[in-house]
DNA sequence: CATGAATGAGGTTTCATTCAT
DNA sequence: AATGAATGAAACCTCATTCAT
């Protein structure tokens, strides 16, 4: 009698799940080019062929990673900005920015790590620096609202000063 | 006409020092493990080969580069701090290093881009940190001689705001 | 109710003929070694183990196929030969090779080009080889019986000749 | 004092040419997927990574062994038809042909194996078959200026007994 | 009989390094 | 000092096959 969809399912997340996480412990830990699939499967206690049932490649796993983890940040975020006056949204969206952070801060490093590596992953480094870019034009649209006089400049340092401290902290 | 034996020596220098500006040019927009040998080799328009007389590996060449900018930058700091009264030491160091940097700057991304590679090279790594380290020491000898409350907190705090500028400066 | 013994016997039947005829596609269209099992399950809707429950490797089911084109083949052939006078045995032989191939070309240019696949599986080379050089020998015999002058050649070219309009047909 | 340029240049040659008739010889006998980069290096006594030093994948070499002889053909063959009087050229080219492939046979084993293979590279499978549609149109144009009544439908009929011929050949 | 996740041998490919000249 | 062909370990990746359910 085979396995229900459900059974699989389970199995597959199951799976998946280790074969990320220890991708990106490793990766934070020994880097991206120097952990190897052999090691992650071994780490994983799994075949070195599982990944790539889940994963197009292992540059498909640090980037599907690294995306997994921003629009989990972003989705917490957006949410719980809802409940906020206009006003008050981009301090707010700091305060949990970094309270994001500092809740999984070893993946973060990982992200933080890989954008300050070039060759990482062109993919990947340009998925987060257009997060970055991303936040810095909600700062921009901000300031624009309140009337500051230079919103462009503004919006610079402040993301310049918000990644600044979030890099400060993922390599601490 | 046989050369003199400082001509010899110009061309090794010569040959030395393609290498190694290619390859920190390299290394720095490409990534270390993505830029192989015979890049640089093709890039500096020599032999693969030439490199191994210079360089043991590919990895005392990332040293090597890494190595003679931090010494660069701390003999001419401290050439020019000799001048400088005692009390006004780790101010001047600081614009010192700030200035450095700036001229400098393509050399230090690469620096600073290895600081968050942990899988570029351990050695290299750990050189740079205890630069680093070494600097939140001397800040600290300062603030006690200063006669400061809590000299090895106000050290920690100073070098994160000098090597966090470094850092926002260097990946701008 | 439970199941008769021929309901199961259908079923397996089923799925066993849906496997061996997606199966014969793919090895057409895209080649033996191209064509993936898990290609074949996807495309014959079933799952990837239920191969192996007919046959017992990926060489084994290209061997059944093409072995039971040939056992087909030969079947029907002798079958319809039992009712021709013997000298008219042969070209009616070939009548009929050129028949049972033309209504079904899809699956014979496969074992055609199983013929010329050298890597495709000795096994199954061997077969087919096996099935054309008995045809020689049937042709030998009959130019034998007929009294012709050098039998051995003569049913090499008839054999040359037919089995060339054969793949001239099969690869058009 | 470093070899020089003409030295390099002889070795590669050789070592090409040994790359490439030892994988010749290989993909004949064995077929193209079951003759591993490994075993072509082992054969021809060099190692592994060689043969990445001439060609950009196997696919690659495959391809280039097929062009090379297809060329060489027809170099061949167009270099002896100058000397023919033009209403003598096709028989003549047919004549031609054969006898080229009759002097490297194993080359044009693969070449024909290939024409059969789907799955051994699209590539060198519409490489070849350009070859041989277009010797199809020159054909048609010889009996359009023969006058012929159906100069397609002769074209094609003279091809396909041609390129019969030629497989008979090969594969005998 | 049917399922598909898991396995791992074996393939292709890369590239730091060596060495004869 | 300089050359670049040759080496081969080790990486990534594929896919036929197994097996628990």
């Amino acid at each position: 009698m085979p396995r229900t969809k459900e059974q699989f399912g389970d199995m597959r997340s199951n799976s998946k799940t280790i074969i990320a996480d220890t991708a990106l412990k490793l990766f934070t830990i020994e880097g991206y080019h120097t952990t190897s699939i052999s090691k992650i499967a071994q780490e994983a206690g799994v075949a070195i062929g599982l990944m790539y049932n889940y994963y197009k490649s292992k540059e498909d796993l640090l980037v599907s990673i690294i995306d997994e983890h921003l629009q989990k940040m972003f989705e917490s975020i957006t949410r719980k900005l809802n409940q906020v006056p206009e006003n008050q949204k981009i301090p707010k969206m700091i305060d949990l920015m970094i309270e994001v952070i500092m809740k999984e801060s070893s993946s973060w490093k990982l992200i933080i790590s890989v954008m300050f590596q070039p060759d990482v992953s062109k993919i990947a480094n340009e998925r987060i620096h257009n997060v970055f870019n991303h936040q810095e034009q909600l700062f921009e649209i901000y300031y624009q609202d309140k009337g500051v006089n230079n919103p462009a400049e503004s919006a610079k340092v402040l993301a310049a000063i918000l990644h600044g401290a979030i890099l400060q902290f993922a390599c601490s």
